[in-house]
DNA sequence: CGTGTGGTTGAGCCGGTTCAAAGTGAGTGG
DNA sequence: CCACTCACTTTGAACCGGCTCAACCACACG
């Protein structure tokens, strides 16, 4: 079996099934670096609402995200409030390097974190040129994202930005939809939280979700659970 | 002299005063690096609206920006475009690795570059991980601008969208203005550009500048030269 | 001059917000 | 098991900030 090989080549027992390892930032770790960093690594759980940094707070340090999903946002000083980027495992959590930037994240569903230490993370990007090229391609990743939330936010309406946001989480919840042509998902976000992501109002959220259904494009079976028989038809409402 | 100890030590003649090499990504490089891949630049010239690279032609490779001003810009199928972000020297053009990204990036004013081969530039950053560690730098400084303009996009009013938008840009062309509390600058875009980067129509924009003038907060003297007596008054109105 | 391009100003309209009220459903305690 | 609560969501009605449409202005260029 190719587990118990990598366990043989030393690979801890807690990193052997996690998902930072195959597909998030650990994969660009030798087995011994891993093993070093894995001895100041914590298990952290986190209920929705936790704030896991914030603005204020800088100390939070570095983590990965194993499950769950998290919030960044921004909120201005009268209490508007933007979320600018939306994390789903296995996602690195964390601004490398400083920044001036007032950020804040925070757990929207329940979270299972694998929390690391700045200072070790800092040295073991440092000396492991392919652990900061997987951070380099995570950060292009989220650029593209936040360039494509832009467009949403600057230019469409709020019909096609309810169904842009739906197609967004379908692809991150449910990355085989591509392939078949419907999906359904547990919508990991309030209203309130929607209408944060998309530059809107509770109510407006709302009013559009009711008319997706009117138009029979997707179907509301609890509030957060959505099913979409024909994504095709819900992409032609999302504006590109 | 310092420049002089410089090229003794073999510093491509082109690249001696140049900013890309004090503060942009080839300042990572050794001088034999440096040598190396000057051998495959080329400087280049565009005029104001010249694409640089777009969704389709994704030949363009990549170049520094060593003078002017580009924008980077997203357009939907129906002509409603959005500006997701303004790069200014000594900044990077080009987005290494794939991305389905469909983005275009075009010269807002006369722009100077200096151009390089793609199959170059990816050959250096997978030998050089300090140049790798910089263009890093660089893209999550990008993304903290892209976060910031999610905010302006989807929670700010008008006045405050353009009030922002004159921040941005008194920061990039004339950084000691921070020290200073008054600043005064020629505007790089075009009222319809202003308008594409905050979301916004042509009328909008024209009637905030119009406001700030009234309130004695700007002065506009001719179209694109904007002075600041007071740009804390005029933070006062970017509702952060 | 006329022509074109970019900018300003005005009037009316409309999409999305605001304010208000009612609906839903999970959790709690009797 | 039901009644009660509380947080979240939906729906309705009125309002308003920014858009649309249209006219005019400024200035560069032939």
């Amino acid at each position: 079996m190719q587990q118990q090989e990598l366990y043989k080549c030393g690979v801890p027992a807690a990193c052997i099934f996690c998902d930072a390892r195959r597909r998030g930032m650990c994969g660009a770790l030798e087995p011994h670096q891993l093993a070093k960093l894995s001895k100041y690594s914590v298990r952290k759980n986190a209920s929705s609402g936790k704030e896991l940094y914030s603005a204020t707070d800088r100390t939070g340090g570095f983590s990965n995200i194993l499950s769950g999903v998290v919030k960044l946002s921004r909120t201005l000083s009268d209490g508007r409030q933007q979320i600018v980027g939306l994390q789903f495992p296995p996602d690195f959590l964390g601004r490398p390097f400083k920044s001036g930037n007032a950020i804040t994240a925070e757990a929207v569903t329940e979270v299972v974190l694998c929390s690391l230490p700045q200072a070790a993370v800092e040295r073991m990007i440092a000396e492991s040129p392919s652990l900061e090229h997987r951070l380099y391609e995570q950060s292009l990743r989220e650029l593209d994202e936040a360039r494509e939330l832009m467009v949403t936010l600057g230019r469409k309406t709020a019909a096609e930005k309810v169904a842009s946001f739906l197609i967004m989480i379908a692809r991150h919840l449910d990355p085989a939809s591509q392939e078949r042509k419907s999906t359904a998902f547990d919508l990991p976000l309030t209203r309130m939280d929607i209408a944060d992501y998309l530059g809107l109002t509770i109510e407006t959220v709302s009013r559009q979700l009711t008319q997706l259904r009117s138009a029979n494009i997707i179907q509301i079976v609890n509030k957060h659970h959505i099913i979409v028989p024909n994504l095709a038809r819900l992409a032609a409402r999302a504006g590109d």
